[in-house]
DNA sequence: TATGAATGAGCATTCATTCAT
DNA sequence: AATGAATGAATGCTCATTCAT
């Protein structure tokens, strides 16, 4: 009897042994015959499941936005304060050492969806986004119906999503600092959206 | 004795004669022999009155962003209202036929400046963002001026520039209408800055 | 499983095939894709098995080299006078047709030798001057056991792959006849060296 | 009137002014551009003067060589015994501060002699080896009607010349003393020329 | 199921030299 | 006599993907 090997287990596994890989060379100068070589199999195995680069990278990088998400759920479930959440929230990607490595290889995941977009990476795009947003709807929702922030509220959080976004592409140039930055905006915001009882 | 030639206007004159060359193939598929021949010299000249095929583009694309800047500008000064203006400034970008053309490139030039942060890259491109800021900013410094705006509105519109980045790259994924999301933040905005009175 | 191919085997019958070609063309003319094509692989093949273009020219060279090299070793296990032998030794390089043909390379790869000394260049060569030293000093070595020599020929003949170089330098100049000059010299540095006995 | 400028006097003023730009970037990095630039004249007046590049760079080397020429008439007309001097004559290209300097650019020089054999090229090789050879064979001469050398002497310091060219290449690869070499072969090639008397 | 040998399109850049003025 | 603007040929190398075994 052949062994049958569960396809999503093994793209999960191939994966995996690759993250250390794509964070130190960056997904353009990542090459196929390193990963094949780093998961200890043959480059044409590759082939059997993943149907080109661009989906083990995706693979790789969806593990470390799950790690992300995971994150960003506890600041979402933790004591601190509306405000503080955000703040936290937005920092992760900047802030924290492991996010920081994974900020180079992020942006130019950010890169490439920008300009090949294939249904494959924006569907996988889309999908990240709005599991991020979801989670600070959340933060915000809470706050709104304890009467901490206006309603309006809502749309502003909604739309920092894609601010943050914003954040990652210019702070790729240096001389600007994101977490004063984000500060300021949701110190202002708040100013602004509280509840004046 | 030879020709003496105004090296800064050749420069002109030939990104001039390429601006639809780039627009048509974008700035990876785009070739400097392409740009020779469209510019009617030799490729060896290019290299007379540019560093590389970067100084190209970039001096191509300059020639867009003055373009936009100048619309910018005549929105900034015209008779609309602050709103208005705002939303015609961020509006200009996804909306006028020659702008959208433009998106495309635009989106490259920025994965560009994501991903190979050369120095040359970088001058250019916080350059263009600072200039872009100063226009919002007289919008809004007007407007508190005027006592139409808190002014805290001053760090929130410094901030939608960096919004406004982060809208052209998840515009990149359909599905999301620019027009609409600007529209719906600036009223949320203007509904919490506007003074009382 | 996929075919395993002896990677040594088949770099030797890629630079067997274009023995003729590198002469034909010289190192600076000839390209990679010649190469290939008279290989009859593909381009990219080549770079499965070399690391440059250097690479695979010094392949090439290795076997005239070492083609070179047996032919003196013939020379010096032969039934020749001392003299002879190194008569016969130094001429070769001049001499033969087969010898002759590949000296203008062999100009060509010293020439390369003395202006990119790359690390993989120099071991090349010292190797391939080392190999040359040793047959002729057993030649001698021979000699002065005998008591035919002076022991201080081994100096003197050491020196002589040195001058050996030089003569192939200088004999690019035309108007140097490299037989008439080896043959003096010989000559008199035997007249100089020989036990008087 | 016109000022007639003498040809041969503004080649040589041309020459000098880059001795140092030879010597910092070598035959093959040097343009013709950066020759203009420091001669202070146009790129297209060089061609007055010069008929190509090859033609430039031999005139700077002349005057290097015509230095180097002087120092060793200097050391033939010293008070040193022929071994010093014939010691001296060889060790000046690798031993002195200035030539040592020179090597790197004559090495260069001597690998255009062998690749490309131009008339002009080889003319100019020509002149400059029998030059230094007269000049050696000057110090034998002498001993040889002194009596302190055998007539032989002749001959073997004559092909010297092709050995010292040898020697200036293999240098190139480290590992190898010139000085010691040199040395060596002096001190044995006296040993069996110096008259017994 | 696994593999690894083979592939080939595609492109920026340099710089000696010319010649119109 | 002086100049400098214009030129254009020529080539090594990468790497994702396929498919015969």
């Amino acid at each position: 009897m052949a062994i049958i090997v569960d396809k999503e287990e093994k793209r999960r596994t191939i994966a995996l042994s690759c993250r250390e890989l794509l964070l130190e060379h960056g997904i353009k100068n990542l090459t196929v015959s390193q990963i094949a070589e780093t998961a200890g199999i043959g480059k044409g195995t590759i082939y059997e499941y993943f149907s080109n680069k661009e989906d083990i990278v995706f693979e790789i990088i969806s593990s470390f936005i799950k790690e992300h998400e995971n994150r960003l759920k506890q600041i979402a479930q933790s004591d601190l304060s509306t405000k503080e959440k955000l703040l936290s929230f937005y920092f992760l990607f900047f802030d924290e050492e492991i996010a920081k490595e994974q900020l180079r290889t992020y942006r130019e995941f950010l890169a490439i969806t920008m300009t090949d977009p294939t249904e494959q990476t924006m569907a996988f795009s889309q999908n990240y986004i709005q599991r991020f947003s979801t989670i600070s709807s959340e933060i915000i929702e809470e706050a709104v119906k304890r009467g901490e922030l206006r309603p309006e509220a809502h749309v502003i959080v909604q739309n920092l999503t894609i601010y943050h976004t914003g954040l990652i592409v210019e702070t790729s140039k240096s001389g600007i600092d994101a977490k004063a930055m984000i500060t300021e905006l949701l110190d202002t915001l708040f100013a602004l959206m509280e509840t004046s009882a």
